[in-house]
DNA sequence: ATTATCTATAGATCTATAGATAATGC
DNA sequence: ATTATCTATAGATCTATAGATAATGC
């Protein structure tokens, strides 16, 4: 599994300000994070709405109101957590979408990279995507960035399709030969989304095979047959170790 | 676009009762009915938990108190759509899994009919599986019927895998093939729940379009080829047309 | 008499704010 | 003095129940 990102920015200075009334938990971390980290497992188990920010304050052993002290409200906190989740995949995918490989190539990295993030993110937060929430228009600045994300899928998808599957969608499906591509671009976005489901329902034991169960699954989608995709995925590893290596170099700068 | 079962139950009597603050919007459903659509509407829109039953009754035009006549509380209310809503799949999935065709075609029959029903229904009521809510212990007996479901799938699936896919998954993935079938089992399956949030972000203007796409593409995964697939879809298309005729059959008897 | 609504309300939340307090830092 | 907590609470909910009321049916 990789690495990447993952940075605890506030390593807690020292016993500054009253004692809390609970044990802390978790005295390596800053109060604000082990706050994202209660909301988190909690948003991602019970749902949004029906986490109470004294839940989140009971976890973190502290009073409810003292939260709002590192937090301006309730949505805040998910707005950070949400930014927080899909922020590596963004600079993955910007990244990858100027690296000098073939599409293919590019596309695979891309997944794996995706739902292994998605896999060996801390409680499954990429069931906060699929909250309902989120359609607030108070989480515009998220949905953009998923848009982004996905503009980046559909770049490299279009031109990851094989010529064979780009005539079968023009002959048997549609006139709108554009229309069905763009459907393609959801079913892969959508299989690498699945990995959150299945996490959820049965927590993996083996990221790795599910992972290239999935990008192998996506290049098979977009026409590619088993020799094909041994070559593209062995270069997609090369390009992986290159990706892990910048992102890391991204962090240290920032 | 298929149509199945869909009968409104209780086609509302007459006039009993004291009359109702508000105007009546939908006089030819009953209450309950009328409940049950708004319900379904402002769960799907804003979440089960953020929805208030306050927010039910002003749409159906009754007062708060009155929705406590019909149904004993709004976690029932939820449980009544969620077991609607995975009723014909499972109807359909019955079915199929003893029909008298390949395999491969009544996982490609089930895999339309699936979508098919995902995207016709009101409101775009698949997203409720997705609600948090839905983990609780009260909707066990919903979760029962999914897995059910998810049953049925896995014995096709692992039916319409291709021998040459079967081999490169011993061999380049894991010594433990089963497991690496299991992922491919929830890929499929993934890939049809993918129908809800498409629809989600994108109300969809052209269904058997993206209906196609997904089975295509489910058999495609599980290494058939464009020529494979055009054999194995059109006979499915004339099992579809037997599996309607039959559950509008049970449905007449039930 | 039965049905389907209504009004009123109990009791339990829940978010966020105001202001007090108990630490450390300077 | 600054920081990070605490206590207390306002004000706004929210679900579900009790009992009244206005229709139709017999």
């Amino acid at each position: 599994m990789w690495h990447h990102g993952q940075v605890i920015d506030a390593p807690k200075k020292s016993d500054r300000g009253r004692p809390r009334s609970g044990t802390n938990p978790r005295p390596d971390l800053s109060a604000s994070e082990q706050i994202l980290d209660a909301a988190a497992h909690l948003f991602v188990e019970r749902g949004y709405a029906a986490t109470s920010t004294r839940a989140i304050a009971e976890e973190v052993g502290i009073r409810q109101a003292s939260l709002y002290y590192h937090f301006p409200s309730k949505e805040q906190i998910l707005e950070v957590l949400l930014m927080r989740t899909v922020e590596p995949s963004i600079h993955a995918a910007t990244y990858l979408s100027t690296a000098v490989a073939e599409p293919a190539v590019r596309l695979h990295a891309l997944i794996e990279f995706d739902t292994a993030a998605l896999l060996g993110a801390a409680h499954n937060v990429g069931t906060l995507y699929f909250l309902p929430e989120v359609r607030n228009e108070r989480f515009a600045a998220f949905r953009a960035e998923r848009s982004t994300l996905r503009g980046v899928y559909a770049a490299l998808i279009s031109q990851t399709i094989t010529d064979h599957i780009r005539g079968e969608l023009g002959e048997t499906l549609t006139p709108d030969a554009a229309s069905a591509i763009d459907y393609l671009v959801d079913v892969v976005f959508g299989m690498v989304e699945s990995v959150i489901s299945i996490r959820a329902d049965r927590p993996s034991e083996d990221a790795a095979v599910l992972v290239d169960t999935i990008a192998q699954s996506c290049l098979r989608v977009l026409g590619h047959d088993s020799k094909s995709i041994r070559v593209i995925s062995s270069s997609a590893s090369a390009l992986l170790i290159e990706l892990t290596r910048v992102l890391e170099q991204d962090q240290l700068g920032s």
